[in-house]
DNA sequence: TCAGGCAGTTGATCTAGGTCAAGGCGCGGC
DNA sequence: GCCGCGCCTTGACCTAGATCAACTGCCTGA
């Protein structure tokens, strides 16, 4: 598994999400300057294990371009993803050391990362690191029992149509207008993917994309790209009440 | 609704979890007196609401004794527990108005709260308790994450013996021998209770107790008593390879 | 003492989604 | 141009768990 550090000389600060998103938006100038000592970028192949579940994880990161998944996986092979890892999202676990489940990368990944050891050393000279890294898990949190509610009650034709719009709105947020906007993007994850993190199988997957397809929720053109009619209208498949947090 | 202030003088220091395990363990004395002067005690009776999903939250607790749920409900009525609070737990979003969620004590209930606006206060000048808090936050939500693999692909069997374990480890951690020992508890939930935890009916979790009492996996004295005779076996059942790290 | 109600159990039946199996479609390699 | 291989779709069938319904036991209040 060959892991290369990423060309980081085109990479400006501009580019690092921890820097500006993901957790030193308040710090002043000196400590920006301490965290780009400790800093380095690494690129991983579509496919490519980044942490396995139990190693020992020296590192936390933000994700800077590509898409990884989190998901744990049962001795008789059944998997859950519990997290996908999108531009700007943060890994890691400041405080402890193993990871508790597989990060893989599922596009070409780059990743921000920050050797653990200074970096909690900062948290304790820092202490607005802490207080945005918390922010930030509180976000996750609430992603994650958002995620509990759709696995655990939602229809299959629901759990797809919840997917749809997480990604839609994170993918296109930019893009969307005040109400009934069209979106369009492409599909990041294989309908086995999608499978893992719904709780469902590929074929049911694939079943419910051709009813939403049928029934004019979503258009298709090739297996990927979607485009979105009424974000308003998936929304109401999705059976969300509001389109509350969500995402991990 | 009322809501009374509990007795707070004969509660020591000692029986507040708040300080002493759930967020300043570390911190010196002077910030634990400041912790003092913004602390208050509320009691709640069984099946009281003590937030609103979407309410404002002006407080932030930590359970000192009896058991709260954190539950999400569509509009159609489907409803989905997203976390059990137990003694020493806490909850309340520090930087956040409004709880996503209902609050619920299940029993009767006393929490150990501070005014948010202070205690926000106190975690800028203090970083300790924000540190302790990312920490427990982590902690919630590798719970949370552990579930989705219970809610997205374990069978009811599994699910009724992974809960089951959950609070056998939580409710009798003390009691536990190192290996097969024998546990034993009161289920502080309803059938309905468990039901909505695991995304399942009363009805399948009605028969699934049943099945593992005859399977011998349980030990049922009225309907809430649980004996545990090998933890090892519930662990097994709950079909999971570590008995890692659960519970919300 | 008895009526009513809540919690739980158990049975009969139904169905959403899983399982197994057979293709289809696009794409890179030869 | 054709082969082989992922990825996806679709069909036929099956089953775990939902749904609907009856019934038990216990506790509380009149």
């Amino acid at each position: 598994m060959s892991v290369s550090l990423a060309p980081a000389g085109h990479m400006t600060c501009e580019s690092c999400p921890i820097r500006h998103r993901a957790v030193c938006a308040r710090c002043e100038s000196d400590e920006l300057a301490r965290l780009d000592e400790i800093k380095y970028y690494r690129s991983y192949e579509a496919g490519q294990t980044v942490v396995w579940s139990g190693d020992r994880m020296d590192f936390v990161a933000s994700v800077v371009s590509g898409i990884a998944t989190l998901t744990q996986t049962m001795e008789d092979g059944r998997r859950q993803m519990v997290g996908l890892l999108l531009p700007s999202d943060f890994v890691g676990r400041p405080g402890r050391d193993g990871s508790p489940y597989d990060v893989v990368a599922t596009t070409d990944l780059v990743m921000c990362c920050f050797r653990k050891k200074p970096f909690e050393g900062m948290m304790e000279t820092t202490p607005h690191i802490a207080q945005r890294l918390l922010e930030m898990t509180l976000d996750e949190l609430d992603a994650a029992r958002e995620w509990m509610l759709v696995l655990g009650r939602k229809t299959a034709r629901e759990k797809i149509a919840s997917l749809l719009a997480i990604i839609a709105r994170r993918d296109a947020s930019l893009k969307l207008t005040s109400a009934g906007g069209q979106v369009a993007f492409d599909l990041p994850l294989t309908r086995e993917a999608m499978a893992d993190y719904l709780g469902l199988t590929l074929e049911t997957v694939s079943r419910q994309m051709s009813a939403l397809k049928a029934d004019g929720v979503i258009i298709l053109e090739g297996k990927r790209h979607i485009t979105v009619p009424s974000y308003e209208r998936l929304m109401d498949e999705a059976g969300d009440d509001s389109d509350g947090g969500m995402l991990a």
